[in-house]
DNA sequence: ATTATCTATAGATCTATAGATAATGC
DNA sequence: ATTATCTATAGATCTATAGATAATGC
């Protein structure tokens, strides 16, 4: 129905059927992934998306702004369910598991892997401090939630540090994706688990902490709307 | 003393004072792991070295074998212990706390953080397939050991998974030596720690555990010679 | 003679821009 | 007129090779 605007493509088919910029992102994410963002051209981008090299230009500045839609694209949808948790009253520990299985199934749901480009060390180039701000507002959630639920006997340890090797229990997703294969069907609720292994929880307090989060997750989805964790 | 072999350098000083190869292999392993593999050219590297460009291809035959040389010098002294470790007769929780232990230790002592080039995509390329080997040795050893050290009660969970996960928390190292800084100064008793509680450890069995792993660390520094971790 | 360096460069990229062209919309 | 695409290309790389050169060793 609704003609194309402008002029038509050589090759007419767009990949995924959503428009050129669509198509860009969707090529870009698939090869930044493969072979890493510094080792993919923009010509490779344009020739997955079915376009000539030059129109990617017609889309976005720099081949640097696809790097980084495309990580702002993964790392917000976590930023905004943990700071949407972080206001709910709730146990402390059924937060963190909520935290820990919502992300790691984002991670996990993502079919190109694009957590992934979150390893890119041409991150740090000051064009993606945006990204960074949206990971240290996670990563302050998730030290926060941990503090809360860290056992009284444990709380000498700082909050900080056990808040980054949680999350990054969950991010190891990520690279268990690459390697791992295929993942167990209960990968995200396991590592969610774990997560409540290393605040002190036991072995035993987990099986309701569980159901609590599931239910807490339901009904954080049904307030938030937007790009939250998906049933 | 000793006088150099051929020509001399236009600039004569070594950054390493160590030769023209490990000038190149420190100086690439710097920059590799601030901006990527891809991102760094031979030019750079050669720079830094105090070089010309075409001299580094004196050493080298090409740019991935700079990579391999790096990755494999990082990842073997890791393989090396575990497969030590493997071998000998000790409590699996003991056993598990060493390697994990040990593992991080390395990580967190390489002043260049070598270990986040492990994160490269370029390493998929067929030329790594050494690097990949050794890899999934020492990725055997942590499944072997966490499925040993597992509770009773848990050995439905299949090893090889809680395996990587456990290996993961002690590479997370890398990623937070990026961010988070500075590290606790007990960061690896910690990690070692966590690893356990994962594997369903209770809280007070631990300290003992931490005697122990570090008596055999020990003893087996004495024999196993060569690049095994340092006290 | 052997070695480690150098200079120079071939040939293949790569990103981004300039400007033409082929469609729709008004 | 507006838009989305195209073709063409400037200018800057980049990796690897060829071959000269400046030392030591014999």
């Amino acid at each position: 129905m609704t003609k194309p605007r402008g002029r038509p493509r050589r090759n007419p088919t767009s990949p995924t059927g959503l428009g050129a910029e669509q198509d860009i992102l969707h090529a870009a994410g698939e090869l930044f992934v493969q072979h890493g963002y510094s080792a993919t051209s923009t010509r490779a981008v344009a020739e997955r998306a079915g376009l000539q090299q030059a129109s990617v230009y017609h889309y976005f500045t720099s081949k640097e702004e696809i790097l980084l839609r495309l990580v702002l694209l993964t790392v917000r949808p976590s930023r905004r369910f943990a700071e949407l948790l972080a206001t709910v009253e709730a146990p402390p520990q059924v937060k963190l598991w909520a935290l820990c299985f919502a992300d790691t199934r984002l991670l996990i749901e993502d079919p190109q892997n694009l957590g992934a480009l979150y390893f890119s060390p041409e991150l740090r180039a000051p064009a993606f401090r945006e990204f960074h701000a949206d990971r240290d507002a996670l990563e302050t959630v998730y030290a926060q939630l941990v503090d809360e639920a860290t056992g009284q006997s444990d709380h000498h340890l700082d909050a900080s540090f056990t808040g980054a090797i949680v999350m990054g229990l969950a991010e190891n997703i990520i690279v268990l994706r690459q390697r791992t294969r295929p993942l167990p069907g209960d990968a995200a609720e396991r590592i969610a688990d774990d997560a409540l292994y290393l605040v002190g929880a036991g072995r035993h307090a987990t099986a309701q902490n569980r159901l609590q989060a599931l239910e807490l997750i339901q009904r954080l989805q049904a307030e938030g709307s937007g790009p939250v964790p998906v049933g």
